[in-house]
Parts: C-alpha cells; sequence; structure tokens
DNA sequence: CTGTTAGCGCCTTCAT
DNA sequence: ATGAAGGCGCTAACAG
C-alpha cells in the first residue's frame, strides 16, 4: 500500500465509481436495505478508495458523538491503567470511542480545562473516577445533562450512577481475617476524610472490631493523604504507637507500598513482627517476602460495570430510570503477611 | 446552575443575542480582531448562554480534529499508564484531544479494530506503544499519511519518529553495575527476539560483559514472553541452571516482578544468595526485602517527547523533516539487591 | 472590522 | 429501493 497524504475518500468519490446517490451509499453503511448489485458496487469501490466513514461528519448531523469522555484523577495509580482499557475494551465493542484526560492540576492555568476540553468535543457521556478536588468538574458536566458514571466512589451530592467495591464489606474481611488470625490490637491506614471508598473501608474495618469485641485505640487509626510517602510516615507513627498494633490493614494501594517499606525499613519482619493486609496490589503482594496478603477489587469488572451501565444510558437516553448505585465484592488474597497469634 | 437536557447553544444563539454575523463570531473564537464592544456582547451572550464551541463542527470545516490517538498494546504495565497520562498533559496544553485504543485481540472478532476506530474518528496523528503484533497496525496509519510516533520501540520498516530509552546504555549500566560489584558468573532474562527495546538491553548486557572480559553461558540468557509468569519461569530455570549466575539482569517490568518471586519462592535471599537488578519497578523497588536496585526510564520524559514530537509534526504537516529517533537516558536507583562479591 | 455566501461529509425527510 | 434537497455548526473566501 503506497503511502498517499491525499484527504480521504468520501461519498462523493464512491458516488463517482458506482453512480449511485448519497442516499444509497449512506442507507448502505448504516445497514439499510440495498440490492445486492448496488450493495457489490458500493463495497468495491470503497475498498479501491480505502474509503473509511467519517465519523465527526455522521456526529454533526446526527448530533451524537459515539465517545465517551474518561476522566482520571489528579493521582495515578496501576488500578487506573486497568479501568481505561476495560472502559475501552468494552465500549470499543459498540463503536464507541473513548477520550481521555486528566485532571492533573498542573502549573499552566492556561491549560483546557480537562472537562472542558471533553464537553467542547461533544463526549456522549462521561466516566470520571473522582479525586476529593475533581468534583465540581463532574458537576458541570452533569448540569449539562449527559450521563456521568463515578467509578470508585461517588462525591456527595454529584447527580450520577456510580460503580465500586462494596468497600464496606471489604474492610470487614481484611479485618476479619486478621481478628480470626488472634490479633486484638488493630491499625488502620485510611485516607483524608470525604473519599467514600476510603471511609467504607474504615466503617468495614471498624464494624468488623466492633462486632469481635476489638477495641480501637485513637492514634491506631492513621488518615494520610492517599500517596506512597503519607502511607510511609502513617505507618512508621503506628509502629512507634505506645502500644504497637499487631495488625494493620492498609487502605489502598498507595498506603500499602508505603506501609510495606516502612515495615521493611524499620528492621521488623513482615508477617512475624507485624501482620498486615494490604489493598490492591496484585503485583506487589508477588514480590514482597513473605507474600503479602491483600484485598483484591474486582478491577476488570468494575470497569465493564461502568461501561455496561454509560452504554445502557447512551441506548437509551430519555430513560428515567434513576440512578444505579453498584457495590462489587472483591475478594481476599491471601499471602504470608498475616501472624496466626497464639495466646 | 440548574440541569438542561436542551441542545447545546451555536453560533445562531449568540447571533440572535447580539445581532452579530456568524462570521464575526467565528473570528472572536479563532482569536482575530473584534471591537472591544462587539467583543463583550459575544462574551455575555456566550455566558448566558453557556456556550462552548463545538469542536467537531469545526474540524469538519477544517479538516483536521485536534486529537490524536494513542495506542497501547495488548499487554499493558503500570509504564503505560504514565505514558497515556504524560502525553494527555501535554497535548491538552495544546488544545488537542487523546482518543485512546488498547490492541487487546479478545475473542469478539465483530469489534472494531483499534487503529480503525481511529481512523474513523480522523484522529491527526498516532502515538503508539507497539507490541510485537501490533506493528500491521501502525503501517495502516503510516499508510494514509498520517504522522505516528512510537514508544519504547520501533517495529522495523515502519516509517515513523519513535521515543525511547537508550536500551543499550541501560543494559550496559545495569550489567556494569553488577561487574562492579564483583560478580562474573551473570545471567539475563530479556523478551522475545522482535522487539528492539528487549533486544538493546540484551546488546548492552553483552557488551558490557564482553567489555569486562566476562562469558556469558547460553543457557545464562533465558528469553520469554514478556509476562509475569514467564519471567518467573525463566528465572526458575536461571536458578536451576548447572553453575547459577551469582546475579541476574532483569530486562523489563514483568519479567522482574516474575524475578523477585522465583528468588523468594526458592528460599533465597536476594542480595545475598542471588543478585538481580531490575527494570522498570520503581514502586516494587520500595516493597522487596531489601530493595530491589532497578534502571528507571524515564517515563514522564518520554511520554513528553512523543507528545511534543507530534505536536510539532502536527504544526507543520508539510515538513520533509526526516524521521527523529530519540533515545533518552534512564537511571540506576540503588538498593541493596546487589551484593558485592569479594573474592 | 463586519457581513454574505458557500460548503466541509453525512444523514434524513420526502418524493418517486 | 432509490434519488433530490436541505441542513447539522462552523469557517474561509470575498465583498463592503
Amino acid at each position: 500500500m503506497s503511502k498517499s497524504t491525499r484527504s480521504p475518500a468520501t461519498y462523493k468519490d464512491i458516488q463517482r465509481l458506482t453512480g449511485l446517490s448519497l442516499a444509497t451509499i449512506s442507507k448502505y453503511y448504516n445497514g439499510r436495505n440495498v440490492l445486492a448489485s448496488n450493495r457489490e458496487a458500493i463495497e468495491a469501490a470503497a475498498a479501491e478508495l480505502n474509503y473509511r466513514p467519517n465519523a465527526f461528519a455522521s456526529s454533526l448531523r446526527r448530533g451524537v458523538t459515539r465517545t465517551v469522555g474518561v476522566l482520571l484523577p489528579s493521582f495515578q495509580n496501576p488500578f487506573h491503567l486497568e479501568i481505561v482499557v476495560g472502559i475501552e475494551k468494552y465500549l470499543r465493542t459498540h463503536g464507541i470511542g473513548v477520550l481521555v484526560t486528566s485532571n492533573e492540576q498542573d502549573g499552566t492555568p492556561s491549560s483546557v480545562n480537562a472537562v472542558e476540553l471533553l464537553l467542547s468535543r461533544r463526549v456522549d457521556g462521561i466516566i470520571g473516577v473522582p479525586a476529593l478536588s475533581d468534583s465540581s468538574a463532574l458537576a458541570t458536566a452533569v448540569s449539562i445533562g449527559i450521563p456521568v458514571v463515578t467509578v470508585d466512589w461517588l462525591p456527595s451530592g454529584l447527580d450520577a450512577d456510580s460503580v465500586s467495591l462494596d468497600n464496606v464489606q471489604a474492610g470487614k474481611v481484611a479485618t476479619q481475617h486478621l481478628i480470626d488470625h488472634g490479633h486484638r490490637t488493630l491499625g488502620a491506614l485510611v485516607g483524608e476524610e470525604g473519599m467514600w471508598s476510603l471511609q467504607g473501608r474504615l466503617d468495614g474495618f471498624l464494624a468488623a472490631a466492633r462486632a469481635a469485641g476489638v477495641t480501637i485505640a485513637d492514634d491506631h487509626i492513621q488518615r494520610a493523604p492517599i500517596n506512597v510517602d503519607y502511607g510511609y510516615a502513617a505507618m512508621m507513627r503506628l509502629l512507634a504507637a505506645e502500644t504497637r498494633p499487631t495488625a494493620v490493614f492498609a487502605g489502598n494501594y498507595d498506603l500499602t507500598v508505603g506501609a510495606v517499606a516502612a515495615v521493611n525499613d524499620s528492621g521488623l519482619r513482615l508477617g512475624h513482627d507485624i501482620s498486615l493486609v494490604g489493598f490492591d496490589s496484585v503485583e506487589l503482594a508477588k514480590v514482597t517476602s513473605p507474600k503479602l496478603t491483600v484485598y483484591v477489587q474486582p478491577v476488570e469488572q468494575i470497569a465493564t460495570e461502568a461501561a455496561r451501565i454509560m452504554n445502557a444510558r447512551l441506548d437509551d437516553p430519555d430513560s428515567t430510570t434513576s440512578h444505579v448505585m453498584l457495590e462489587l465484592p472483591g475478594h481476599l488474597q491471601i499471602g504470608a503477611s498475616v501472624r496466626r497469634l497464639t495466646d
């Protein structure tokens, strides 16, 4: 195939080769009935011209773009790549494209706001993974009337569907695992207040502790912004607490990384001197020694469900179905970082 | 702001409020000169109407979309998220949107080919991270005449710019580090043949060995498809070799994960019984015990450069500048996984 | 500086 | 089943 800088072929070119009207050609490409002979003529012409429909010309006419925006938060972890890829994979099978933006608050105020870019490109909907500070951007999307689906958590007041882990359940299961192994002095690393997901995991942690009659000391709950360094510092504080917890639950990927690093740097042996259940870090769990026990989100399923809900909203824009709040179960992946305590 | 499902405002609406012609309004939005009074009138009307330019109507007219496609390979690692986000961040400041697709060969043959989706949406260019099997898709993009920039490696025969790590140098530096620590029996884990980047790292490994007068046994070079399980198996083979290497270089993220897991599962102590230099796994390096020494790619810089080159090509489409092949240096991040051998 | 006009590629009546 | 005509929102001539 020779390189050609010529502008792409259009219906007119096909018309020239086939003698058919533009309407007929359009019908062919939209799956309506066309005489077999004409169909063949069009296909032959299209092949020769290397024709490809112009999706946005069609968008202009139809008023929909078959494109959805994906808004990533200002911080990233490996979870987010799987989300994007999962969404894209699902939507592509429905002929929908994915425009990604990240809500990085870079220094450049000149830079176009991420959501504005999406709206200007007339995306049919937005799937957002909100950071604490991103919720207002999603609100403007809601306000112009396009469907919004959030992943991971739903900022309060946002009129949108959401798909997330069943966070309370996750916190419970992880904590119960610690309790089942005989631990009674428990610590937790969780995010700042406001983020639903982390709060839910903490709620589950507390509920499991309460149900087991375990009391949690105030300084055994460490809140930190979601990043590795804060997780590290928070874990260090836990390890230095007056009475050190025998087991810790880290409520998120970044906090888990920081926590493991803190344990190692303290010269403590994971799963021996201190027990730990991490979060979301399947790959990390493989390389720690001993392997980490982690609660794993069903990332692919979350992505797929978010895409499915979005697709359903787009298929039926007038639907008045009330918003979905889907909470999916994850699972505990057992490693050897939780020691059995025998009293 | 009240939710409105009404269709978005257009120039016509602004015209109705201001009495100005469409041309003047267009000029305003394209930064041409407009009387101050008219400018204010337009701004007032736009604010009232919550007007946002329709990017693809403009595209239709101008023949460019200010959108570039990013094509991800059929396998993913955390590296790729940073690439996408880095590219998006740069391009957004230039008003360019990013349409992502992954070249997943899912079972659904009905699903639209990733590159076809991009071309149908008339992206102005494509930045691709090719997997071994994805290069033909990029070739069709090249054949229709839009600029293509590859990241990580350039499939042979593809007429495109590329940005990558200086792989040979990386392999040399990592290997020299092992040699400097007294190791003379070296092993390497690298990818299948064909991928430039992995081959370059191996070349660097071999060059450093040769320069130091170190000979490498055939079975100390293990080739594996790029994924954790194969990396694990390959490392196991190295550890079981007739004469076991004292130090190993893992040439990629996934292979590194597999290698560390294999070491741990073998009951060997990292940095003691076996030395290891990993690749790209900054986060992993923090949680292994001891911390892993890794060669780190300048991911953000790679992403930015790829975006910058793409943007330059778009700014000057007629440029006949020959293709750029940019190779950037990374750096070795020292941990404690390489033991000093004293003979 | 502003307005008029035509048309980008496609889809949708409405005839035929 | 096909064709003719108009228009989606915007921009590029050109004229004033």
